[in-house]
DNA sequence: TGTACATCAGTGAACGCGCGTTCACTGATGTAC
DNA sequence: TGTACATCAGTGAACGCGCGTTCACTGATGTAC
């Protein structure tokens, strides 16, 4: 939480420090109200505690804001993602695979806000006449990707899994698990079965029960 | 498309009419922008013809006009869901299983705008406070899901699906269903495998193939 | 060591825009007598 | 059948607001000499 009172202009050569502040400020205003439209270029610089022309120096526009938020979500699941993997502390292919999943719907159920907006696509239609390029988007999940399908090819190795083909199965994986996570973060009410994670990786991941 | 200029007022006792032209053209909007914030009071009503105000003769507020929009979307998924089992002809439950999935997906690649926004849960935020109540929302998708039911139950019925939780696994199924549906609405590219809908249907569903 | 100067971080005022909403209104149309 | 009147569908002007972006600027800080 930034104090707009006591706020000292950064020293020579410490300006990019801003860049990071007015990222901080940006998800802050998102976890907050839940809704993305309320990332405003004048909300943000009003968080950070700066005028809003200042934000100029370190962001070309309005929706390149709205990318760094969403990198560094991206950037924060996946690292969330691999702490999980190593925490499992054996090497049991099947536990394993589950950390990644579980992880993964956890991050979704704490920060739900962040997920929609990662997946929601709605400040995609404003990029364009921005600064930002396709190449930017496509690459954003790929780490996610390919952590699920290691754990997966353990599985598989292991004879936990069934599957024939581990890069499709893992595509399948991820669309349930990105089903799931993307319902719980939007809806208000909804009949969940208890087990429903469970239910539906292990469907998708092909386990024997 | 509506005209502008020879738009005629509506008779007496017929100014209902014009709510059905006013959520036709935010229709219209959310189709060619793909973007939900173009749903504006006044764009809708340029796009109708009539002044801004007039709107307020049939909608309290603009969220207002979101869940109408909404809920014809609803509307009409189910109504196409229902259309395509009808046309699989036979009763073979298998194929209207895959009818209804299939419909479903359908559906959402053929109005990605819409589905995304039916799912996207971002005018949610903004309803505080307006004249809508949580019991609007709970039900939208129940017909949907009931119809799931019904066609997965057959097939349970006829010994092609080895559930034991009809109830969970519909869940399950939709929600995989969901996550690639809104996944194919949203990304620029990504690496689709080719049968990915039968796959995660086949699985969730637990087919034997 | 002192000082002129370039650079850097950030400002303040202003612009035009589209938005949701309010208000008092207009004028056509059907209806009661 | 004629007419006064109530009702209905829709208008036009105006409000205050937050937005993204521009422009010329200020003042602190480090550096070259």
């Amino acid at each position: 939480m930034s104090d707009n009172l006591t706020r000292a202009r950064n020293r020579r050569g410490e300006g990019a420090r801003l860049r990071d502040e007015i990222v901080a400020a940006a998800v802050e205003l998102l976890d907050e109200t839940g809704d993305e439209s309320s990332i405003s270029l004048r909300s943000v610089a009003r968080r950070v505690g700066i005028a809003a022309p200042s934000i100029y120096r370190h962001f070309p526009d309005q929706p390149s804001i709205m990318l760094a938020v969403v990198r560094q979500a991206f950037t924060e699941l996946e690292a969330q993602l691999r702490l999980a993997v190593a925490a499992v502390g054996d090497d049991d292919p099947r536990r394993r695979l589950f950390a990644v999943c579980d992880g993964y719907l956890d991050f979704a159920q704490e920060h739900p806000e962040r997920y929609r907006t990662m997946f929601g696509g709605l400040w995609m239609p404003a990029l364009e006449g921005t600064s930002l390029t396709e190449a930017d988007l496509v690459a954003l999940g790929d780490g996610c990707l390919g952590l699920l399908r290691e754990v997966l090819d353990g599985c598989v190795a292991a004879g936990h899994a069934t599957s024939t083909d581990p890069a499709a199965d893992t595509i399948a994986l991820w669309l349930g698990l990105h089903g799931l996570a993307h319902q719980r973060s939007v809806t208000v009410a909804f009949p969940w079965p208890a087990d429903i994670a469970q239910r539906m990786i292990t469907a998708l991941a092909h386990l024997g029960d």
